[in-house]
DNA sequence: AATAATTTTTAGGCAAGTCTAAAAATATAT
DNA sequence: ATATATTTTTAGACTTGCCTAAAAATTATT
């Protein structure tokens, strides 16, 4: 069974939005990720239900079947291991990666996606920290949470981003906070949530939209 | 100015095309290289003589731009440049790369292409001994000949194949055959052609179909 | 040079994917 | 519980790229 390319990317924001909202997906949150207005997504979901990728009842939002959501796993594989390759191989920075495997993401070879993933040494996460599906669409999770959870006096290390926009991952440039950054939480200040750590031996203050888009694990 | 995919197909088949033959190039050569009805190459011939990437007379074939030629060419250099990753670093051989490389050339992203370029050492040549265009559209032409027109006697080195069909690939695997495999003329049958070589200590007897699609250039 | 054969173009239509505007269903608020 | 607001779907239309069938132009043949 072919997908065609726009095909893929509904699968895929339907993929992306059902991981952080247990219920059905909504017409209009699909419309707003593929960036296309709610009409067409209603005839979109008319397709994909039709071709057994996804259940969908009228008014009452989506979800994906077994089949749809292998091969949304599959682009995502795909996505992160091309993310991967940018980074490690050919120079690209975490913030310059995503447009490109946006693209790259549609290329339909197994041999292709096998293949680059021996070649980039079976890597388990991508450059935003994300997990990288294995060829059997089984994900490898990690017992992370969000930085402004975090425990005063515990160390923790970075292992991936929330919102990966560029104007983000560009502040942590600054900073060098990156995969594997360590980071002790020295101080919590209860009136607006900023948390004061130090990393590389230096103190740093970030506010609650900051420490809210960081992903720890403790050491 | 933007593509899209079956405009750079189109592209890409008219410049091979007038490669081979000096005058304008056919509405049923482009139909039979795109694949689709004549009809369906006239509209699509409007389309790309209104975007100033083709000059088109009706009734009189086609040709490129100054535009257009640059945009064939580099589908060609990013075609070439992956058809050199996929045999180089990810285990491809060179009858296996053609229909990955179709899908991989129409990835917009000039740092990823000249990355990818650096990353493989600037290659001069494809697997199938084409020439790459660099990243100014030039492209490094060699002295290269036929091998049913070689001459008796000499030595040559193997530098390209003309039809690079599966079958005929794996035929020079067979016969230990590839990129820079030496190869002497010792002789020629007049009655049809058929050429007797010494190649890896071997002899071994061509006929005329076979030597009529390799590319060869003196030693 | 006239006719036949071939090539190319036009005309009209279809499927995918998008849109706007309006109608229907659901959710929210009084 | 009714009215209002929001979400979702339908209806009809547009663009891209393709098709078939028929007409027009070119090329080949006698």
């Amino acid at each position: 069974m072919l997908t065609t390319l726009t095909e893929e990317n509904y699968l895929k924001a339907i993929y992306h939005i059902s991981q952080s909202s247990k219920a059905g997906v909504s017409t209009n949150a699909i419309a707003k990720k593929v960036d296309a207005k709610a009409s067409s997504v209603t005839d979109m979901l008319k397709k994909l239900a039709d071709k057994d990728l996804i259940t969908y009842i009228k008014y009452k939002g989506v979800n994906l079947t077994e089949r749809g959501r292998l091969t949304a796993i599959d682009i995502v594989r795909k996505h992160r291991l091309w993310e991967v390759f940018l980074v490690d191989k050919l120079n690209f920075s975490w913030d310059e990666v995503h447009d490109v495997a946006e693209q790259l993401e549609h290329i339909k070879s197994p041999k292709l996606i096998n293949e680059l993933d021996e070649f980039l040494d079976f890597p388990t996460h991508d450059p935003h920290g994300d997990p990288i599906p294995d060829k059997h669409g089984q994900i490898q999770r990690t017992e992370k949470i969000i930085l402004s959870k975090a425990m005063v006096g515990m160390t923790y290390t970075c292992v991936g981003v929330i919102d990966s926009s560029s104007n983000f991952l560009k502040y942590l440039d600054k900073h060098q906070i990156g995969l594997g950054t360590e980071i002790q939480v020295v101080d919590k200040e209860d009136f607006d949530q900023s948390m004061t750590f130090i990393i590389h031996n230096k103190t740093m203050v970030m506010s609650k939209p900051i420490t809210n888009n960081i992903y720890v694990k403790k050491l």
